[in-house]
DNA sequence: GCCAACGTTGGC
DNA sequence: GCCAACGTTGGC
């Protein structure tokens, strides 16, 4: 089993939309970057644990904890003509996108970006190099048990 | 709103 | 295959 960070803007979808959706779960759609495609499509596995984070807003860091919930499968906006994720180039017979489903678990505290800066067992994490933008990143399980015995008191 | 970092595009 | 230009990300 492996872990992930997973960047959303919680215009889009936030920890609590997550909650609210039919099943918890819901379509990581319109990730329109290779190494983060890659990730869901090649290493990703249902079981799989999942930091939910809250990046472009007021308040950027870990809003929660959710679960991969199933395989990757083509990413249904990359066909949807009118939409802003359409890819001209993908096709059905060859899609280009991938995405997995995600299921919520639980919230968290709000554990912040400048909070995990503080803790140097966490200074190697993905998210805090600078420049980063990729919006799946791995976390090595260290650092996953680190912050859920840290701030969340207890082991997840 | 700023801007550094980074990915993609396209001319050559 | 190089690389300048451009667009996007995302913290601040």
């Amino acid at each position: 089993m492996r872990y992930w960070l997973m960047k959303s803007e919680p215009s889009e979808v936030s920890i609590d939309d997550l909650a609210a959706m039919p099943d918890q779960s819901v379509a990581w759609y319109g990730v329109r970057n290779y190494q983060a495609r890659n990730f869901m499509r090649d290493q990703m596995r249902v079981g799989d644990r999942v930091f939910f984070y809250h990046s472009s807003c007021e308040e950027p860091g870990i809003a929660g904890l959710a679960v991969v919930a199933s395989p990757a499968y083509p990413d249904e906006t990359q066909f949807e003509k009118e939409g802003k994720y359409f890819d001209p180039k993908a096709t059905r017979e060859n899609p280009r996108w991938f995405n997995v489903d995600v299921k919520f678990e639980r919230k968290t505290p709000l554990i912040g970006i400048g909070e995990l800066r503080k803790h140097p067992q966490l200074e190697k994490m993905r998210i805090l190099q600078k420049g980063n933008r990729l919006s799946i990143t791995p976390v090595d399980p260290s650092e996953w048990d680190y912050i859920t015995k840290k701030f969340l008191d207890r082991a997840d």
